[in-house]
DNA sequence: AAGCAATATGCAACAGTATTGCAATTTAGA
DNA sequence: TCTAAATTGCAATACTGTTGCATATTGCTT
C-alpha cells in the first residue's frame, strides 16, 4: 500500500521524492532481502547512486537493515517489529539463505541465543547466517 | 616450526612453491585471521593474483577457513580441528570481532547451539559472528 | 502562486576486492 | 637431465561501493 510507504517517510521526517516512493514501496512488498542491483535492475531510471544513498537513508532512519549473506553484495530488508530507529537498530534476529533459491529472508520469530565466550570478551552484537534448504526447494 | 608448513603441504599433495611455503608459514603463526591485503603487504614480492590463487587452494584443501566479518575483506584462519578436508569444512564455531582493535579470532571451543527453523526449512551449515571488545581492549 | 533555502539527484571519477586468460617459469618425478 | 603438469606473473576486466560537485527538486514562507 502506497500510504504505508507515505506513511514511514512522514515518521521519519524524509521528503518525499520518486525516487524514495518507489523503492520504498518496492521494498515493502518483497518477501526476501534485496541487493542494490536488484534495485538497479527494477528502477533502471535512477541513478545506482541514487540508489544507494537511498538505502543508506533508510538504512539510518531504522526503516531497513541490511544482511551480509557472503555474497559481495549487502542485501537489505524492511525492519519488522518498529523496534529500529535512528537511534539503532535491533536486529538480533536470524538470516536464512537458501542455497538452492539463493534467497535470503529474515527469521524474526527465531532469536539468536546466548552465547558464552572465553574469559575477557563481551558481546555487543551478533549476526547469525544459517544456511540450507528453504521451504520452497 | 616450518615442517609443520611442509607437512601440511605434502599430506595435501600441494608443491611446495616459494608462496605456499611463506604463506602458509605466516598463516600458521598468526593470533588471527588475516586478510588477502595483509599477506600482500608481508609479502611484496609474490603477486596478489598468486596470493589469492594460494589462499583458494589452501581453502579447497581444508588447511584455512574464511571468514567474512562484513569489513568487504575476506579473512582466513587455519582449520584447527583437522576435521577439514579438500572433502569440505567443519568449521560451525564462533568468530569474535573487536569492534576496537577490529581482529577477528576464532572461539573454536565454543559450538553454535541448534537453531530452530519455521516449518519447511533445513539447516545445512552456520554461521555466527559476535562482535564486541575483546580480552585486549 | 512565486520565491527561497535546504535537500536530493545525476554524473563522472575513483577505490577496493576479486576473477580470468594466457604466456613464461618452476616443480616433481621418470 | 628431461619432460609433462602445475604454478606464477602480468594485463585486463568485473563488481561493489564511495566521493565531489553542479543541477534539480522539495517543502515552506511569503
Ligand atoms: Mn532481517
Ligand atoms: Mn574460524
Ligand atoms: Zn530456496
Ligand atoms: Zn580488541
Amino acid at each position: 500500500m502506497i500510504s504505508d510507504t507515505i506513511r514511514l517517510l512522514n515518521d521519519n521526517g524524509l521528503r518525499k521524492t520518486d525516487c524514495r516512493l518507489d523503492v520504498l514501496d518496492f521494498l515493502l512488498s518483497q518477501e526476501h532481502a534485496v541487493t542494490h542491483g536488484q534495485l538497479e535492475a527494477e528502477f533502471p531510471d535512477f541513478d545506482r547512486v541514487t540508489l544507494y544513498r537511498t538505502l543508506s537513508t533508510f538504512e539510518d532512519k531504522g526503516i531497513i537493515h541490511d544482511v551480509k549473506d557472503g555474497s559481495g553484495a549487502t542485501k537489505y530488508a524492511v525492519c519488522k517489529h518498529g523496534s529500529c530507529s535512528e537511534h539503532g537498530h535491533d536486529d538480533e534476529h536470524v538470516h536464512f539463505k537458501c542455497i538452492k533459491c539463493e534467497q535470503v529472508s529474515c527469521v524474526d520469530n527465531v532469536h539468536i541465543p546466548h552465547i558464552p565466550l572465553p574469559e575477557g570478551f563481551r558481546a555487543k552484537s551478533k549476526n547469525l547466517l544459517v544456511e540450507g534448504l528453504c521451504n520452497n526447494c
